[in-house]
DNA sequence: ATCAAGCGGACCAAATTGGTCCTGTTTAAA
DNA sequence: TTTAAACAGGACCAATTTGGTCCGCTTGAT
């Protein structure tokens, strides 16, 4: 289970959309802007995502991204496997190469419990439930124009197991 | 999180010093000969090991490696950070870089949630544990010699999420 | 002394990551 | 009916990581 800055974007990407009301069309720049994020390695991303059918693009002028589901129904382990792919842990867990370990590896079955509790936690989590605690970040707008800033101070809030630093 | 081969041998490793008496020396070859891993890069790994206290070398002839704490005392969150370091499911949850999404960033409690729960899973099993489920694999001797023997059926005990394709 | 074994650094190829860029198509609007 | 806006998709790219190999050095037992 890797999580990749493509599976960032594309979360982030969702939640801009989240945001606003259902079925809005937001252009690919404007959701860079407001996330912060490459607009070209954006672009692909999105085509994963409307590949996905999680969002839909249109063409041309006025065209963008909306949303074809709501932010209730789409949980972070769909978004993450249609960026990334049927993930897995390890090797031994992919659904092509298997466990080349052979017969009574025990790895296989604590690796699996691993990814498995990892998928319960983002497969109970939605978009919706992402938006509410999401602050845009990256762009604020203040009176000289657009400036970066960059809250560092916050971090601390990502988890109680970042202090622990552990041999290296 | 990231579980690249190097944890896995160096696992693998471990099980096959746990299978013998406390303080047995074994020889590198030995244990990448039962574990099937190539000698060279098991050496590399069971450098980690010795710098992380986990096993013990002795130079010479008459040499090899030995365990230094019992198997019930090794997790395989311990094994994992000696060998990858201290490793986090994404570049959100680093130690150094930290989140660079600024202010609210919704997704790092996410990832993080989910990696304190994979640190649960391995925190709690023990590399006795392990050794209790594991048949070494990998080589069987027969009649002609050794050859190798691959269980591709016992893959799906791997996990019950394995079998759903997403789209790529 | 000599041989067996691990140590440690240099090196390497392949895959992955995180993008960019350019040439389309599609579509709305002038 | 142009034209310009906007995504689609493929080619390409540099940097990093992964998964190793190799070789000369050191250590320790006989």
């Amino acid at each position: 289970m890797q999580i990749t800055r493509a599976s960032e974007y594309a979360m982030l990407g969702l939640l801009a959309l989240a945001r606003r009301p259902m079925g809005e069309v937001v252009m690919l720049d404007v959701v860079a802007g407001e996330e912060d994020i490459p607009v070209s390695f954006l672009g692909k991303i999105f085509q994963s995502l409307a590949r996905g059918k999680l969002v839909k693009s249109s063409r041309g002028s006025g065209g963008g991204f909306m949303l074809v589901r709501t932010p209730e129904s789409i949980t972070a382990l769909e978004v993450i496997e249609v960026v990334e792919g049927p993930v897995s842990l390890t090797r031994c867990l992919d659904e092509d190469t298997g466990c080349e370990h052979a017969s009574g590896c025990a790895l296989c079955g604590l690796f699996a419990e691993a990814q498995d509790r990892v998928k319960e936690v983002f497969s109970g989590t939605t978009v919706a439930q992402l938006a509410g605690r999401h602050i845009p970040g990256g762009m604020v707008r203040n009176a000289r124009g657009r400036e970066r800033i960059v809250f560092r101070s916050q971090q601390s809030q990502a988890g109680s197991s970042l202090a622990e630093k552990s041999a290296v």
